[in-house]
RNA sequence: GCCCCCAUCGUCUAGAGGCCUAGGACACCUCCUUUUCACGGAGGCGACAGGGGUUCGAAUCCCCUUGGGGGUACCA
């Protein structure tokens, strides 16, 4: 190993594999205040590859603290999204609410022992204050003004009838320091955390108030034995605050990682209000779990040299370690995701894509019936198919002609109109050979030689014309292929028959 | 406002003082292939934000500027 000079920044080991001690336990906290958005199934990405190469354990929380906002239906989305992405959990969710004792136990202990204490200021006297500050041009920030009050001055804000939060002691020159395993050495000031900062709401002064965020995460992680905090660089503030509660609560803390933020076409943080955000949206828009979680994964982490960039989750988790996790916010982009999302549909095995295309197509009334219900049709209609397909969706527009009668386009109409195109297709109508029979593609060759010649025209005249006659458009997949699969039904001869006719 | 973080092609990134004439991927352009479109193949275009240091040598280390982002709740 290099020596560094003390003054070296510090720069995150090429592997952890050594810096990682004892087992290894992440958790993702969703809130489910949303569908599973695609933040934080990034960030699910990263803790699953981090629990996988670690052979430790990745859990999930369910934050439900916030009764207004959150909804068992979002619940539900966020465990179907981890589950359709392959990002598999151990155990069963924890879920927050059904904690609340031991958040308030862990209020009580720190009541107790002096860490927190109630603070009788109501909404009114604290807006007050903030627009005092603003309007001196200083940070908007609680003044602590309750901290040490005198049993008389209690006794009196009691006797007014007041209502009280629970608020949590940050001294102004406490410094918080850690290691973050994506930024390296991390220093808050305790006066930049905005003063005593509220760990249980409003609630009569001789209760404990529902429990608060930053409490809560505390109390369940270390409850949890988490040992490493993998989560958004939008927390970073919110891990200086618990930092605090850690020590007073007596718990060991985990190592923290602040993963980089997924940016919107203009750089800012992603969110609901950029269209398409969820991941059961990517879902039902036809992107497939595979390119999904390669494309989130390649949004902040890159690969190893000579591994490419086309990766399963397993082959990621292998190699995965923080030192190849980017600092900056990266920016999410279309293009690349529908590149990845196309490779992958390239590459499927023509029944896999059959039986995904098969609940689309019968959404549509295709395939239940006649020659186009059999597996061997279809499985070589999607061999041809699935190399110009980006989204499965692709293969229901794509498969149109083959289950309906297209209607041409002006393009088609217009070569069929054109000198020696009707000839042509009546030629080889002529020469069709019965339905119900194989066409193989020599076959096929022949006629069209034979069609193109009796009727005195160019080959290429009479491709393009059967084109046009058998899918309405001058554009699609290999001519010989669409022929020979529209031919066994006859649907090539009904075709052509009202194509070579003058309408 | 204050605090923190970040800064390489349009985008995602490689880069750990000399392997850099800065590499790859997406996008874009050209050509080949295909008697079409796509796929595939081969090329091309294209970046170290600026300024100061340190050093024999800086994309890389330090400082400043600029720009961008995040945070600043009795949400999570």
């Amino acid at each position: 190993m290099r020596v560094r000079a003390p003054s070296v920044p510090f720069r995150p080991p090429r592997s952890f594999s050594m810096a990682v001690t004892g087992s290894v336990r992440v958790r993702l906290a969703p809130s489910p205040t949303g569908t599973l958005h695609i933040g934080t199934a990034r960030t699910a990405v990263f803790n699953w590859l981090f629990a996988r190469h670690h052979g430790g354990s990745f859990l999930l929380r369910i934050e439900d603290t916030d009764r207004e906002r959150s909804r068992p239906e979002y619940t539900d989305n966020i465990l179907e999204g981890l589950h359709w992405l392959g990002l598999d959990w151990d155990g069963e969710p924890v879920i927050q609410s059904e904690r609340i004792e031991a958040h308030r136990a862990a209020i009580a202990q720190l009541l107790a022992s002096g860490h927190a204490y109630r603070c009788y200021a109501n909404e009114a006297e604290l807006t007050a204050m903030r627009e005092l500050q603003q309007a001196q041009n200083r940070a908007p920030r609680y003044d602590n003004r309750h901290r040490d009050l005198s049993p008389e001055q209690e006794g009196a804000f009691l006797a007014e009838g007041r209502e009280a939060v629970i608020r949590f002691r940050i001294d102004d020159g406490a410094v918080i320091t850690w290691q973050d395993l994506v930024r390296g050495e991390m220093r808050w000031a305790g006066s930049d955390l905005g003063g005593d900062m509220v760990i249980a709401r409003r609630a009569p002064a001789d209760q404990i108030g529902d429990p608060l965020y930053n409490l809560v995460v505390v109390v369940d992680d270390a409850a949890m034995a988490i040992s490493h905090v993998i989560r958004g660089e939008d927390h970073i503030a919110n891990t200086a605050k618990q930092l605090l509660l850690y020590a007073a609560l007596g718990h060991t803390p985990p190592v923290f990682a602040h993963t980089p933020l997924i940016l919107n076409q203009e750089g800012k943080k992603l969110s609901k209000r950029d269209g398409v955000t969820s991941i059961s949206d990517f879902q039902s828009m036809g992107y497939s779990a595979e390119a999904l979680v390669n494309y989130m994964t390649l949004l902040g982490w890159s690969p190893p040299e000579g591994m490419g960039e086309r990766f399963s989750l397993e082959q990621a988790a292998a190699v995965f370690d923080f030192g190849r996790v980017n600092r900056a916010g990266a920016r999410f982009d279309w293009d690349k995701l529908n590149w990845l999302n196309g490779q992958v549909l390239h590459g499927l095995d023509p029944e896999i894509l059959r039986q995904q295309l098969l609940p689309l197509w019968a959404a549509r009334g295709w395939g239940s019936d006649g020659p186009c219900a059999e597996a061997d049709w279809q499985r070589q209609l999607c061999a041809l198919l699935a190399p110009s397909l980006t989204l499965l969706a692709d293969g229901v527009e794509q498969a149109l002609p083959f289950f309906t009668r297209p209607e041409p386009d002006a393009a088609a109409l217009a070569q069929l109109a054109s000198d020696g195109a009707r000839p042509a297709l009546a030629a080889l109508l002529a020469l069709l050979p019965e339905d119900g029979e194989a066409l193989s593609a020599e076959q096929a060759q022949a006629l069209l030689g034979q069609a193109a010649s009796q009727a005195g025209v160019k080959k290429g005249v009479l491709m393009k014309s059967l084109r046009a006659a058998l899918l309405g458009s001058l554009q699609g997949p290999d001519l010989v292929t669409t022929w020979r699969l529209l031919h066994p039904s006859g649907e090539d001869r009904l075709r052509l028959q009202s194509s070579s006719t003058v309408p």
